[in-house]
DNA sequence: GGTATTAACTCAAATAACTTGAACTATCAA
DNA sequence: TTGATAGTTCAAGTTATTTGAGTTAATACC
């Protein structure tokens, strides 16, 4: 991850780039467009448009939907995104399993695996990995010469940071470049992040984030994550290790405590182990919220609170269009939380003019990280960089 | 402030800005560059930088240097910014007093001065920042059609949020859009912020945080605001209300409060108050920690703390490569914090490969605000926007 | 029902900025 | 002194865009 400043210039051939980016991405946001609509929303001519249309029609990328009166004037063509068009694949790498999925152009999941892992080292995961992608294309196999690249999620930090070798997940990863290691493997161009990150890019290319410019991802992993989105991508801080909300001391009755020790997977399960519980799985927690286990609904308690406080955190520091909590846990325990929690009134992201709930739930369930890994590719190919003033 | 998706297409004009501007920016950033290294690191083919040149030559922005030997080779003739190539004016609006500079291309101040308000109306600011530009232009003349815009520092937050009519500084100001009135008054570009982010801009064209690309700035407003950098660009949020961390609570060993009670000029004075100090303003501050008052070593202590907190959020969240400490305080003062301040070990911003310490003092002085907001003009003509992947 | 108006779209030419490739120049090293 | 190296310029060539005139197909009005 590079921390320099950003500086690259730009020529007719990264122009034409920009434009198809900028064109798919408007057509993803919208469902479907006409080509004098599009021209007028990226400031472009209509002859402009026209020529990146047909190219992309071309390219297999775009379909014709049917024309479209609305009022006077000669209706106008209507185009969508192709599902077909362009793959991502998208792996999840864990410290005993591996998730895999392939999403369509347009973030549909066509594929999806879960393989147990034997061993973590790299090489392991690799060969397991290429495995996972040959059988995504032997099942899609219209995918194999439309893939647009791999997307990793893996237990951060990335780096040699203050917390290395003591949180981490994949001990044997320490001194490796996963990115070089998994595009040299595969093939394919490749983007690394971690859960928190990539599940805020599923949300934004097929969940309840769809094109949002900004907005906040509250992720239950092992620990608790944030991924931030600033208009349209990934802040991702100058080491890529931004987001790690969890370590973050917040009060409570008893004085303070890092916030993942009240709101994580980690958290539950050993509050649950402590009175008893044993095999706290996704499963088992979703048992014990339908019967409203007594000690869980002391932990949705705490947790409530200490959601409370990651909210004000979120909130002030990055005032986003929405909050979305997902991860790993049991959708009624997520639905719990955002009935549940109490959002401070005097904030900034209190507003009349936002007609988005400042909490929500994900909507892309528990598989949402692999599937952003997934996403992380998509976006790329369907989000522009902020344009210069 | 808008939160759409950023969309916007490509053209030659487009690309001719964004080129000039990146090779502003890299000569800013560098202090004096070749050709033929610009080629390099922007990417483009050394005929368009040089033509790229010698349109900013004729455009009297950037010098001639000579040439630099460095091995083999024909020497490479440097260029550098030419200070009086273009100004930017900066505006800081209080509720009583006006502070106004003016930058030259290159980020040195030419002209500053403070003008008291009687009233903060919008007609009468209105009034006073057109005497103020006037006065500038009289005394710099060489400004006088070389102006690139204006930056306005007022007290957020903007728009209805849920600190409307509580918080707010300028309540005159509630149903205004200052933006519109200002380009309007001064038909310039104009760029409105807070406090804390145009003192990250200060600090990134002409102080301590010269040319990075992703770092946090800690100001002692008022309050405490947070200013955050990334990709070179401001994170403003989706309602440009991002950075408000002084209303976070934080654990204190009395329970928890709002960091901005213990960690801000609001606070200081209050605590200086209670033991019957009066009149407590900037020059007071300095006099009391030379003599080193229990009374203000006391709040220190305590504001270290609170500061100890604001970096594990703001490292935490956020990543930066480095966070810088300043606003309207005493330099001894922000001296002090940074040596006392505890950073935790067990975080992502301990790492070996970054030479920038994790916390720093400011280098603009008290005024780093008012600085800041001309600092926003200059940096949108120096720092193209991110590049696509 | 006919006609004017509106809006989307296409074709062909023009434009603007960048890239390419060959030639030239100045410095260093052997 | 000669060769290698690297910066720079000149003149064409390339590319994706814009411009402007003309076509098509709806709705609105008389």
């Amino acid at each position: 991850m590079t921390s320099s400043p950003p500086h690259q210039g730009s020529n007719a051939e990264r122009s034409r780039s920009r434009n198809r980016t900028a064109v798919l991405g408007q057509i993803h946001h919208a469902g479907e467009l006409g080509r004098a609509e599009l021209a007028r929303a990226l400031d472009l001519s209509v002859q402009a448009v026209s020529n990146i249309i047909a190219d992309l029609l071309q390219d297999g990328m775009l379909v014709e939907k049917g024309a479209r009166s609305a009022g006077r004037g000669l209706p106008a063509v209507q185009y969508g995104i192709k599902p077909e068009g362009g793959f991502a694949l998208g792996i999840e790498v864990r410290p005993n399993v591996i998730f895999a999925v392939l999403l369509d152009l347009t973030g549909k999941a066509v594929f999806t695996r879960r393989s147990v892992l034997k061993s973590a080292r790299p090489e392991d995961v690799i060969l397991e990995v290429t495995r996972l992608r040959d059988a995504a294309l032997t099942e899609v196999p219209a995918a194999k010469d439309r893939m647009l690249g791999a997307g990793i999620v893996m237990p951060g930090p990335f780096g040699a940071t203050g917390l290395s070798g003591r949180e981490t997940e994949l001990p044997e990863w320490q001194n490796v470049n996963p990115a070089e290691l998994f595009q040299n493997a595969l093939g394919l161009p490749v983007e690394v992040s971690n859960d928190a990150n990539a599940a805020a890019m599923a949300e934004r290319i097929s969940g309840c984030a769809h094109g949002l410019g900004s907005f906040a991802y509250l992720y239950f992993g092992t620990g608790l994550g944030l991924g931030l989105v600033s208009q349209g991508h990934l802040v991702r801080g100058a080491f890529g290790n931004a987001g790690e909300i969890g370590h973050i001391p917040v009060p409570t009755p008893l004085g303070s405590a890092p916030l993942e020790t009240r709101l994580s997977r980690m958290s539950v399960r050993h509050q649950l182990e402590m009175s008893g519980h044993s095999n706290i799985d996704f499963e088992k927690i979703e048992k014990l919220y339908a019967t409203s286990d007594p000690e869980l609904m002391t932990w949705l308690g705490s947790a409530s609170d200490a959601l409370g406080h990651a909210m004000q955190i979120i909130e002030n520091v990055f005032d986003p269009q929405t909050t979305i909590l997902g991860g790993a846990m049991p959708d009624a325990v997520l639905r719990h939380l955002v009935r549940n929690v109490s959002l401070n009134n005097a904030s900034v992201s209190r507003r009349s003019d936002n007609p988005l709930p400042r909490l929500q739930c994900g909507a892309s369930g528990r598989l949402v990280a692999t599937l952003g890994a997934a996403a992380l590719i998509l976006n790329s190919r369907l989000t522009p960089h902020a344009a210069t003033h």
